[in-house]
DNA sequence: TATCATAGT
DNA sequence: TACTACTATGATA
DNA sequence: ACTCATAGC
DNA sequence: TACTGCTATGAGT
């Protein structure tokens, strides 16, 4: 089943051996509760392919012709929204967590070696993916597809810290960026070139960079920039390479704006990104891939070129058609974009308009190059965690009270409240149900929510009588999220009712399951006696964040409490700091030391280098510290029709 | 030279290809200022063997036989001192840093790994020793005798806490055990022994090992426990081995009872310990290294059989015989005990009084079998630090001020002060000199021991006119110190002047500096403009625990100048948590607390297994933490010779 | 008492 | 990029 | 509005 | 010991 197969659609996953790979990952999973499910939803797909078959042999040429017709009319209007006059570029760091890892441990630079643990793996070093190892595989698959894999847990403070130094980078070309994850962001770079050129050449910087620089990654940018022209206008544009210092310039083509980008990206990180130009997001998207890792790629701004790159282009390259879209695709014998438009008109009459609308804009290379970070607002909020095998109704209340608890929290932090509530199960043979309702009101109390999530729980697990209800996930989703404004008074409100539950939290937290669970408590309290055995979760950074957020939130409480200092810890250095809360600048101190303390890994772990901090005393040097939301904040939507229809046409149905 | 070479004398590391190692650890260091110094080294000790080779020739037989007359009576006196009634143990873990690392990093387990950096490796696993990769040993040198060695840094605070848990299980069977460092003890365990002898067979206890458990670590403590025998009464020692589960006791031997304690160290903390038995802690040390790893091993307790034991033992495997005093040796012509015993009128005109004693008294097997936590008392107390090179006055006093600052503080913490302040200074070279002064009277004060401390680099650096001084690494000591009573009182005001000094921590370290150096300002100001390059200190746990130590006391601090609650931040969690301060068992609380977070690396670091913990809130189940010193605290030296005549013979010179 | 060297983890 | 940090004792003057 | 599936990092 | 956690959208009801 390919379905099982290695999922090759990442950079560095081309020309392995497949029949190798696949025949290990087979192996390793056969038999396996997740390869049974695996397999119940490939017959799934492949009935939707049965469904899909059945309507084309049922297509007539009239209705061919047809479809043509219409699509002309599509066809033209989405024409008349191409735009070929803005450049848009697509960035994306390079192997993310696994780079920052070996950044930080370099006897990992020429081993494979992946970043999370035997359960999950959340990416792989270049070397690693030669095996076939990658993000999103189990590690102990990984392990067996190279057994020299070496697994380095995730630190997400680092990569959040690394995030941040990008995009203020990015932040110095356009103001407006917006980032999708941690390690990618859009930008438009149309005004900033325009205005590089006009201040041209006094906006001229000449970049010196030391030796100790100058590493392999460096020069290939470096390498990159164009040459010294022969018009003296583009002369400023060279490398002067003499011995260890060198001295470089970078142009005011787009290209050479992209290389002193990732320039000062790999300066101010020692990582590397990756970065495609195109007149949209679509295609910018495409081209980051196209050279990584460390590359850069351009398509050509005519819309005949364009339409040229497209047409060879395999559908699977495209964000937002998955392995289940290409392979409907395939059916149809649509494999790259060139078939994807000759085929229009059976898309059109297999698929739903906004689908046909999607792979008509697609074949066509449009997209759209709505760049802003100011629009985007979160549409939902959840926290799901995995563990070991639970069936009593006990059990699954006690996970939901932390689920619900740890939602809240981060709700109030975020000051939003939500009327849909979404129950979240798996069930140990990987089958996913859920369940929502929605409330009368908005809330993030986590009272509220676990009342209305037990409710849902116990209904679910009599629904499946006399079948026990065996699961192996609980998750809890908040949606239709109304926002709170921010101004001091409602902070302070929702402050104050957080830390007022924080107060009587362990009581509370225990009499909301009681009063909730009253009914079943005759029949399984005598059960809760039973030493449950320790569940252990495979989970990334959500839980970390969840304790460091708190203990800010905390933290801010308690300095409120004493007096007029505000007392903090570093959860980097666990240095303890005092400031005058009155000076309005504690906060930025603070932000800057934990920056500091970042910078310096080898402050808390030593061994690496030299460095004389004795760590004597809290005095000397100021230090500080950062309160900001552990959730990432993204600045757009990552799934494709949301970004490709985003402010273009969303007036579309 | 021998002094550059393998150092073979550890377990793991027999059957090397000592040739190749060599040539490669030769290869990596020569020409380098270490292996310079070494070489200077070398002549000395070359100087001292010329020394006593010159004296060799000059003894004469009649000094010999009068020296053997002295001897016979020494002889006799220690035989007096013989005492095999006593069960001696010395219990030591295996590749103590790197097992837990690879406890809570399995990918690693079947690599060579070694705990520490580039600069410096704190230890290896077993798999890296064959390589010649080995504590002590720079990083860069493991990494070519072993391309594939991988580092890891060292956390501190996960060896405390499992050596912790080890002294708690040791503490079972001797409470007046004694720990030399964080992983190795001693124990008597002679009236442990009977007692469980007299309370048998109602002492017996089965223990029920879950599948889990078993694993190859495990079953090799398991598999040796004696079968039972024939007469009913040793019945008791069998273990039941169907299919899972198994269940085991253990006897009433010195031996079972050793494997019991092994068994439940393996158990609590998935580490392995070895362990020697002898009847006095000289010979229980050399026996705990005899089965390493996960083995043990019990010199007979019989005269007879002890000479025999020691008389084919190489002198190098004596606990206080190292590189030197086997070369000395070697040079007349003893390897091992036998020789060491038949050469002892060489020895006595040879070396010392004490030496000769000590050497005598190993040669019978003889030694100290006192063992007691109670004695203890530290006897100095000093911070170094390694840095890049400096010889500008303005630079060597901020290192020492750093220094002075950060032996204060620990020095407060345990409410001791000393008379003798020694400074200690490493030339890029490496030549260490130091220079001490005895002050007028007791102190523990930064500004005290800056002030003499400068004026001691001062003179030095005048001293070496007209070279510069050169540094590469900079300590503080203090000796000849006075324990101050820790009944509330005296605590108060040493936490109060170290609270005011921290309160003024800040300026009083520039004006401080300022201040001492102020001869030289007019001549050195201008330089501090100069930026001065970023060090790098290649140093282990000091740095870490001094953040966290410092974090508990002005924890304390804080929490004293708010009200009546005390609150405090986790160093593994993060999380923060309030305690009422009139409850006396908060500190308690907070330990137990520690011990749990510790218990689950993966609440901090995910990824590995599964684990329920939401990190919801911070009600629910009592967490909490501990106040302790950062410094390990041994209750016994580990200097041979202290160890050797400890409460047997400290009337002797 | 002061300095350097050896030894241990 | 690169040979530790800390404690204790012995030898010698 | 609700459920399930797909998709991306 | 062992197949994530989070967010968003589309399709079908
Ligand atoms: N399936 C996943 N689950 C959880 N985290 C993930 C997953 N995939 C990726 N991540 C995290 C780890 C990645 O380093 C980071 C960025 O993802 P992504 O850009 O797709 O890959 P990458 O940066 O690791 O490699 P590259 O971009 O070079 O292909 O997001
Ligand atoms: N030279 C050193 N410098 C700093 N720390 C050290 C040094 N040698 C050992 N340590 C630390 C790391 C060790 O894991 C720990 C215990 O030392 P030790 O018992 O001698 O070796 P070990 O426990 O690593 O291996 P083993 O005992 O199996 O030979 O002390
Ligand atoms: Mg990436
Ligand atoms: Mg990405
Ligand atoms: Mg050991
Ligand atoms: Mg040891």
């Amino acid at each position: 089943m390919a379905r099982m197969g290695l999922n090759d659609s990442k950079a560095g996953m081309t020309g392995l051996d497949k029949q190798k790979i696949n025949r290990i990952i087979l192996e390793a999973t056969k038999g396996s509760r997740f390869y049974n499910n695996e397999m119940r939803k490939e017959k799934q797909a492949t009935e939707r392919v049965t469904r899909l078959k059945a309507k084309l042999t049922k297509i007539t040429q009239a209705q061919r012709l047809a479809a043509l017709d219409e699509l002309k009319r599509m066809e033209n209007q989405l024409e008349t929204t191409r735009d070929l006059s803005r450049f848009i570029v697509h960035v994306d760091m390079d192997a993310f967590y696994a780079a920052i890892e070996i950044r930080d441990n370099p006897s990992l630079a020429d081993k494979p070696m992946a970043v999370g643990g035997t359960g999950m793996m959340l990416t792989s070093n270049y070397i690693a993916r030669r095996y076939g190892v990658r993000a999103a595989m189990p590690g102990f698959i990984g392990k067996r597809l190279c057994p020299d894999l070496v697994f380095v847990k995730p630190n997400s403070a680092k990569y959040a810290q690394a995030s941040k130094e990008v995009r203020a980078i990015l932040a110095e070309y356009d103001p407006n960026f917006a980032s999708v994850s941690l390690d990618e962001a859009y930008m438009d770079l149309t005004e900033y070139l325009e205005g590089r050129k006009c201040t041209f050449p006094s906006s001229h910087v000449e970049f010196t960079v030391p030796q100790q620089d100058l590493t392999e990654d460096m020069l290939k940018i470096l390498n990159e920039v164009a040459p010294p022209t022969v018009d003296g206008v583009d002369s400023y544009n060279n490398c002067s390479s003499n011995s260890s210092i060198r001295k470089v310039s970078f142009g005011h083509t787009i290209e050479d704006v992209m290389r002193e980008i990732r320039f000062k990206i790999n300066r101010k990180t020692k990582l590397t990104a990756s970065a495609g130009i195109g007149p949209n997001k679509m295609l910018a998207k495409i081209c980051s891939d196209w050279k990584k890792p460390n590359g850069q790629f351009k398509v050509e701004f005519t819309r005949d070129k364009i339409i040229e790159f497209m047409r060879q282009l395999p559908t699977r390259k495209i964000s937002g058609i998955g392995k289940v879209s290409e392979r409907l695709l395939n059916e149809i014998e649509i494999s790259n974009c060139k078939e994807l438009y000759d085929k229009r008109d059976l898309i059109y009459l297999l698929f739903s308009n906004v689908s046909t609308k999607f792979f008509l804009a697609v074949a066509m290379g449009i997209g759209s190059n709505e760049v802003s970070s100011k629009n985007y607002q979160r549409k939902s909020i959840s926290c799901e965690r995995t563990f070991g095998e639970i069936s009593r109704l006990a059990d699954m209340l006690v996970k939901c009270q932390k689920l619900c608890d740890n939602l809240a929290n981060h709700m109030k932090k975020e000051n939003i409240t939500g009327r849909c509530l979404t129950v979240k199960l798996k069930t140990v043979a990987f089958e996913v149900k859920q369940r929502s309702v929605s409330l009368k009101h908005h809330t993030n109390s986590t009272t509220e929510m676990f009342n209305i999530a037990s409710e849902v729980i116990r209904s679910e697990r009599l629904a499946c009588q006399p079948e026990r209800l065996r699961l192996r996930l609980m998750g809890i989703k908040m949606s239709t999220l109304k926002r709170h404004e921010s101004d001091e008074k409602s902070i302070q409100d929702t402050l104050t009712r957080y830390f007022n539950k924080y107060d009587e939290n362990c009581s509370q937290s225990q009499s909301t399951i009681n009063e909730a669970s009253k009914s079943f408590i005759n029949i399984e309290q005598h059960k809760l006696d039973e030493k449950s055995k320790l569940d252990k979760v495979t989970c990334y950074f959500s839980k970390y964040d969840e304790n460091s957020s708190q203990l800010q939130s905390t933290m801010k409480e308690a300095s409120k409490n004493c007096d007029n200092m505000e007392k903090v810890t570093c959860p980097v250095c666990d240095q303890f700091y005092v400031y005058k809360s009155d000076e309005t600048s504690w906060l930025a101190l603070l932000n800057s030391h934990i920056d500091t303390c970042l910078q310096q890994p080898e402050t808390m772990k030593p061994s690496q280098s030299h460095n004389d901090s004795v760590g004597s005393s809290k005095g000397k040097g100021v230090k500080r510290r950062k309160l900001q939301h552990n959730r990432m904040q993204p600045t757009t939507g990552n799934k494709t029709l949301h970004n490709f229809w985003q402010a273009k046409d969303n007036t579309h149905q």
